[in-house]
DNA sequence: CCTACCGATCGGTAGG
DNA sequence: CCTACCGATCGGTAGG
């Protein structure tokens, strides 16, 4: 009986792509084999190339969701909020506040994007600039008539500060993420001694 | 000759793992490969086995090194000065006023610790957590009568920022090194909007 | 002949 | 110190 690919290809290619996205946030994409790739998500290594031309390809795969995702999620919420402090806190609460596929996800984005080739490279560093882009844009809502050359150096301290969070901070810890989101934004806005 | 040599060897010592911190800021650490580094000092890859057993030796080394001697200079600039608003200002500046071989070794050590195996990242992390608790004890003194629990969660906002710095501050930009220590002592203690 | 896979194995390259 | 070479393991592909 033949498959139907239509119906579930994309969904295979979700399973895949989560299983892969937790192994490499785990052992990082170097150490990952196509054999665990596959293993990890109870498939076979055929399977795997059935689905993406090479490994590398995988990798930009799941980058290049997880960036148009964040970007649609960015420009949702920015569409539907008007006031610029609010619009700041929803970003916040976007970056912080993924599900735990999302932030294994992103992890990879940060550590491993650099392993893909260059010419591989450059469309997902183009998404990465979108979301600077964003950032700046608005950073100069809650602070208009800032030098507009500083807008950007502003938002890489800010997404900055918000990636590196991903390498430590735990749902289930002490802090909720409501709170840590509440924190972050009135860090930022009106500084640590500000309390 | 036992000094003679000691010299020499520590010397070569530096130079190769100078070379190896360039070339794993640059490719990343498994790209890299031993042949890659040697060629990188200008020497053979039977000689690097000479000075470390393992390519893992190496790169334990390497981040041994630079996490040891942040943690001193940290340490030194701490005892050196009484007001906690100027230790906080002297944190950031040795944060991110390093030498371009410092700020390579940071690097590495921010994207490649990973790589080691567990045992060997141990003593390492522990480096880390100094480092952390450092800033922590720093940012007591600016700001005391502080739930103790938050230092900590606030540490990690502060190191996270400046450690992403690194990835994309460059001393040749428009931004001045001074500038840009300023600017991030002035946001993490009075917060973006006060300008 | 097509799609969806599997077990086995390829050529090339890594660390040592 | 170099070259030759190893055991193993990699990403990618063969036939069916």
């Amino acid at each position: 009986m033949p498959r139907a690919r239509a119906n579930d290809y994309d969904d295979k290619t979700r399973v895949i792509l989560d299983s892969a996205a937790a192994l490499f946030a785990r052992i990082g994409y170097p150490n990952a084999t196509m054999v665990d790739i596959a293993k990890a998500c109870g498939a076979s290594k055929s399977m795997l190339y059935h689905y993406f031309r090479t490994k590398d390809e995988l990798l930009f795969a799941m980058l290049e969701q997880h960036l148009e995702t964040l970007i649609d999620a960015l420009e949702q919420s920015r569409e539907e909020l008007s006031d610029p402090r609010e619009r700041f806190e929803a970003f916040i609460e976007i970056y912080v506040q993924k599900s735990a596929q999302a932030r294994r996800r992103h992890m990879v984005a940060i550590n491993d994007l650099r392993f893909l080739p260059k010419a591989r490279q450059a469309p997902l560093r183009a998404l990465e600039k979108e979301v600077l882009e964003l950032t700046a844009t608005l950073l100069a809502g809650v602070n208009p008539g800032l030098d507009a050359a500083l807008y950007k150096p502003y938002a890489l301290l800010l997404v900055g500060m918000l990636n590196w969070t991903e390498t430590w901070y735990r749902q289930s810890g002490p802090i909720k993420p409501g709170e840590l989101c509440e924190r972050i934004a009135r860090l930022f806005l009106r500084g640590f001694l500000v309390e």
